[in-house]
DNA sequence: GCTTTCCTTACGGGAAACCGTAAAGCGAGA
DNA sequence: TCTCGCTTTACGGTTTCCCGTAAGGAAAGC
């Protein structure tokens, strides 16, 4: 039993344009679109009250920000503020990013029913992920195991990424400390900064933090 | 007088349907689309050969990269190697990428003819840029002009790039004037490399190496 | 030929990072 | 409460990096 109601959160208006032309050849004729978090948030809201609720949120993950404040400035809170609005609402992430760790996290937290990587056949995967979650199955791709697994040479933990991420903001090793201690993140001590880095750089066989930072960019670890 | 013959070259086929159905829009019957760069290389050659050549190509910059290995792996090459077999050819590129210096060389260095951001109304604009190289216009929106002044007005140098490479590689900086002479590289003093990199660093306001490192990744320009 | 100027290199003091070791904290369990 | 085991911190010695100054060297101009 396909969908009746779907509505379409996506920021590119080009992209937006093939999710709904996807969403017509599969006979789904009350969908909705929309080009800011906040609207779509609306709409599902509005829906509830009109006893129309939506069936599926498709969206993105990442919205650019422009003239138009939002409050909701990104797909991760959206869903958030959906399923607190109406629990049983259907999610499909449609978005760009590969990072595993962002990915584990909306499966994880917020429960999301599938998800579609921009990338070539994503149209065709589109297809594919709207009749799985239709039948109430789930929908994450065979490549995404593949990446989550690719990623494992080393497990970055969040405390990990803080720092690293205050490095390559230009904080000096010896001023971490007060940075984490404002954080109330522990450990905060340099010693144990030093030699979180001394590991990391270890384990991954690098030889300067220069290296380190270089690996995070290209795998979009920070 | 718009263009009779179009080649898309945009990996995402969602995007790509998107594209295709603004050419449509704009009455050009001739169009022809790939989701690979050498695929759309070798179209232009033989269209060439066949006396039927291009009139534009639309190009997104970044293609992802799978089992399917590629000779040309990027917009940029693309551009360059397709000018190189048909120099009157038009391109527009249509990317999500925003900030990228990367740009800037598109327009210098490879000459193309218009640019669009993947963004929200990008639909609207691909058909306005359309419009406007048809008519033999350039076409860079003026969002783009804002962030060209916002640009960092530091020029990386090849000198430059190929000592900041080392450091992302993780050489360590007194050992980076024995690679510099192993390329024949001058200046190849540690002193020379301490004062360049202490120049870039001044210049951009920035107070380490990992903070340097961690702009050129964002960048694109290492 | 001889400055002048600019660029490169050499050197040295001081700061930061690196790394091993030892002490201090802290929770779990007897 | 005390001990055991583990984690965190503190503290040195060493290396590397940072940065100012001065010496060397080549090209341009008079």
């Amino acid at each position: 039993m396909m969908f009746e109601r779907v509505l379409i959160a996506e920021d590119q208006e080009s992209t937006s344009i093939s999710v709904r032309k996807t969403i017509e050849d599969l006979k789904i004729v009350a969908s909705d679109y929309v080009f800011y978090c906040d609207d779509a948030f609306a709409r599902i809201q509005k829906a509830i009250k009109t006893g129309q609720p939506f069936d599926l949120l498709i969206t993105d993950l990442s919205f650019e920000e422009d003239h138009h404040v939002q409050k909701i400035v990104d797909g991760a809170a959206l869903i958030k503020a959906a399923k607190d609005e109406q629990p049983g609402l259907k999610v499909l992430v449609f978005s760009a990013e590969g990072k595993s760790a962002v990915i584990d996290v909306l499966i994880k937290d917020l429960g999301i029913d599938g998800y579609v990587r921009k990338a070539r056949h994503d149209a065709k995967e589109l297809k594919l992920a709207l009749e799985a979650i239709a039948e109430g199955k789930k929908y994450f791709p065979a490549q995404m195991k593949v990446l989550m697994k690719e990623r494992n040479t080393y497990d970055f933990t969040s405390y990990d990424t803080t720092i690293i991420a205050l490095l390559a903001g230009g904080v000096k090793q010896k001023e971490i400390p007060k940075h984490l201690d404002d954080q109330n993140i522990k450990p905060s001590g340099l010693s144990s900064i030093e030699k979180r880095l001394n590991l990391i750089r270890e384990v991954m066989s690098f030889s300067t933090n220069e290296q380190l930072i270089a690996y995070c960019k290209d795998f979009k670890i920070i």
